[in-house]
DNA sequence: TTAATATATATCGAATTGATACGTATGAGT
DNA sequence: ACTCATACGTATCAATTCGATATATATTAA
């Protein structure tokens, strides 16, 4: 998905800041599937604005920037309808961590038992992180959402504590690839 | 992490052309939790030729671009080393689906039902294309990996058939955004 | 007192995507 | 026989996005 069309669904949940978006897709219940980045969201605001599919009002604050808080205009509830017609692709899962295994296991053994040590601890504070976030005011799908990311990462959690043994005295070895890798 | 190690861990794992480094990210076992483009992949094995990190061996084909065989070179090995030693980042997954799921609730409500029903199908396709991968020959750190990609994505399937429920018959809201969203 | 964190806008070079070009070969479907 | 999709293999390019940084102040923590 676009920033473009991140930036429409967002504030089809309610008005909001370019600041706020970042926020919500960094920490919020977003935040663990989907990413942005300043650089992309304000020039995407600016282009839907000039588009006529979201408005803003200015608050001036003292000592701050304005802030610009957006809105949804009916052509832009439209065309975020329309983009929601279209099967969503497929995810995009990228892991540094299960790369970082696979390398580890041709170059530096050693270092697979500490990647999977530091994992283990990672996903129990994610989980607590998205756990703490149930307790907020939210919708039925945000909450859905939310519950599914915790799912997701205690099931990685179990497999890791459950598995690691596989990896057990790995030695390394090489060969021409086949495709499948 | 970037494509510029990507390359150099997966030619720790053996030779490979870009060619085929882009069809382990697209369909190998780095499949679920990775991604280059060719726009991505032959600038990265330009520039690490001209680094001395990766050298290549030209294999002449008639009637077809000659192939070139790309081989990590001890520096390769050592930079590759260096970077493992490097902390992991954090999983970025990215979902249309779960983005898409959050924006229905607001704009179109009749879309949840249908977006959860072609999930279920793709997380089993998915299950069964990773289990595929699973017979074929590989080391222990790519089963690690690839079983590991089951059980999240088994986990994704269960909680979608259990927990669907959670989304009957929401109706549309709005207000303005809290930041945990 | 110093440093970090939070609020809020915005820009910019570098990295990456997604599509496409080029050209042959093979197999499937009609 | 003919068309279409897929595979092989290199490569480029516009558009998008990232990651870092700039600007400026208030508040809390060490």
């Amino acid at each position: 998905m676009d920033v473009r069309t991140l930036c429409l669904g967002i504030l089809a949940l309610g008005d909001a800041t370019g600041y706020e978006i970042k926020k919500m897709v960094a920490e919020g219940s977003f935040s663990f599937f989907s990413e942005a980045s300043y650089g992309s969201i304000y020039p995407a605001l600016n282009k839907l604005t000039e588009e006529g599919l979201v408005t803003y009002q200015t608050t001036p604050q003292s000592k701050r920037p304005d802030k610009k808080i957006y809105t949804l205009s009916p052509a832009g509830q439209e065309e975020l309808t329309r983009a929601l017609r279209r099967d969503p692709g497929p995810d995009k899962n990228r892991s540094e961590f299960l790369a970082s295994l696979l390398f580890a296991e041709a170059v530096s053994p050693d270092r697979v038992n500490e990647l999977i040590g530091d994992r283990l601890r990672q996903h129990r504070q994610k989980i607590d992180s998205l756990t703490l976030l149930l307790e907020e005011d939210m919708t039925p799908a945000s909450s859905f959402v939310v519950q599914f990311g915790i799912a997701v990462q205690q099931a990685a959690l179990d497999f890791l504590e459950n598995n690691r043994g596989m990896l057990e005295g790995i030695g390394t070895q090489k060969k021409r690839k086949s495709a499948s890798g």
